[in-house]
DNA sequence: AAACAATTCAACCGCCCCAGG
DNA sequence: GCCTGGGGCGGTTGAATTGTT
């Protein structure tokens, strides 16, 4: 979405000009008398004249010492500007222009994972620049907020949900490697990013499993989840064995931050569900590193969609949630969080170490400590009927089961695959997606395939 | 066509951290 | 230990653009 300015270059007004101490030398705004007056720095926009200015003071003399640039080359600009420009603008191997589908999801994971740090999720995103990231974000949450949708797409929700719910809470993150997989697209690509260095359990941290689900994400889902919000209820085929829960994941998928929330945690109401300190790093890199405390319990709402004020408050926690928020189909009392419950009290281990019993017996089996789920379990899981599709789904990919996506839910959406490009390649187009393409729900495995798996 | 609203994004601001004196 | 300057980061602003009525 690069967008010229046409007033890219204008005049400073006298109040676009501050006062520096220092001295410029070689430009027509400087004079003789610059001896016994101030720099007036210039504010404002950046005129090609100023780029071509500290490309080549840059060229010359490497990053850095910005404070530097406008004393030796006379351009009238403050440090952080110098820096700014260069840094969000100027310096090489910039990528332009809209985020990949990849980039976008990865960015969703990303801020799941460390909250507005956008800095960091820039170094995971080679070519983009960290006010990009902000912008985009705050921008795209704005926009679901206001819509009352979720703005985190539901497999990094559940994840980190799962997350929690697991204890899944002393993993150093490794670091994650800049550059080649951001446009990895296949599932080969992804899984070669493996678990990073020095990190050596069975289990997957946190960002391996954001890749692991970017490779499991197909092309489709992660298209429809990186569309544009929709604004009317789910209608389509695929959303409707969810949409009883929709309610419920708007509100439990909503973000905790809020565009301006200041960094920190993530749910500060939920002190019980916050992430324990057990990593071997120094608080201040786990602060860093480590999954935010998010609960899968919808918190208080950050911002009403402005469709929703006058709206009862939302709950504010699960049993209200269950209590409260009466689905529309009583077959299906138990929100999606009791199932969540449910499915991890059978389990009771991380559900990334689950992997489908092999050779297709009747258990869910962990293939690092031999512990099965009976399948007796898994009848009574079941009979939540298509729900629990949906919950399965999601949390398959965590599971590591990527061939027991069946072919029938690709087949099922192959409508909506390039919704996203499209629609980010086409502005116009942003906003006339249909809702229930959103969030890549589709895909899923469905119950009847946890009995095939099973 | 005009007015208004919404969105985008470059740039600025203030705060913080860190290194060096 | 204190001060200062450089640099980085996150939040915010506001002009330009786009969309809607």
């Amino acid at each position: 979405m690069e967008r010229s300015r046409p007033g890219a270059a204008p005049t400073p007004s006298p109040e676009e000009e501050v006062a520096a101490e220092g001295h410029a030398h070689g430009d027509d705004v400087t004079g003789q008398e610059e001896e016994a007056t101030p720099v007036v720095l210039k504010k404002g926009p950046w005129t090609a004249s100023e780029d071509a200015m500290l490309m080549d003071h840059v060229r010359h003399h490497g990053e850095g010492n910005w404070n530097a640039v406008q004393r030796m080359t006379g351009l009238l600009r403050c440090g952080k500007s110098c820096r700014l420009r260069w840094t969000n603008h100027l310096r090489p191997n910039l990528k332009k222009g809209s985020f990949s589908p990849d980039e976008e999801l990865l960015i969703a994971q990303l801020h799941a994972q460390l909250g507005n740090k956008w800095a960091r999720m820039a170094a995971h995103l080679p070519g983009r620049t960290d006010n990009e990231i902000k912008n985009y974000w705050n921008t795209r949450t704005k926009r679901r907020q206001r819509a009352g949708l979720p703005v985190y797409p539901p497999e990094v929700q559940l994840h980190l949900a799962l997350s929690k719910r697991c204890h899944y809470d002393d993993y150093d993150f490794p670091p994650l490697a800049s550059s080649p997989q951001l446009s990895a697209t296949t599932t080969t690509d992804v899984q070669a990013l493996g678990a990073g260095p020095g990190y050596a359990s069975s289990r997957p941290a946190p960002l391996d499993l954001a890749r692991s689900q970017l490779a499991a994400t197909t092309t489709q889902q992660t298209a429809q989840f990186l569309s544009p919000p929709p604004f009317s209820a789910p209608s389509s085929p695929w959303a409707k064995p969810f949409a009883r829960n929709a309610q419920y994941f708007q509100l439990a998928h909503s973000s905790p931050v809020s565009p301006s929330t200041p960094t920190g945690p993530v749910h500060p109401a939920m002190p019980d569900l916050s992430l324990g300190g057990h990593g071997a790093r120094a608080a201040a890199a786990a602060d860093q590193s480590r999954l935010p405390p998010l609960s899968p319990s919808p918190g208080p709402r950050v911002e009403l969609p402005s469709n929703q004020y006058g709206q009862p408050a939302p709950p504010t926690s699960a049993a209200a949630v269950a209590a409260g928020l009466a689905l529309p189909d009583h077959q299906n009392a138990a929100s999606l969080e009791q199932m969540l419950q449910e499915l991890h009290d059978v389990i009771k281990v991380e559900p990334q170490a689950l992997v489908p019993a092999s050779g297709g017996g009747a258990a869910l089996e962990r293939h690092d400590c031999g512990v099965s789920v009976p399948e007796s379990r898994i009848s009574g899981l079941q009979r939540r009927g298509d729900d629990m599709d949906t919950l399965f789904g999601l949390v398959h990919p965590a599971l590591g089961a990527p061939e027991t996506a069946p072919a029938a839910a690709a087949s099922n959406h192959s409508g909506s695959t390039s919704r996203h490009s499209t629609a980010d390649q086409n502005p116009s187009t942003v906003g006339n997606s249909s809702p229930d393409q959103d969030w890549g729900l589709d895909g899923v495995c469905q119950w009847s395939n946890v009995s095939r798996i099973c």
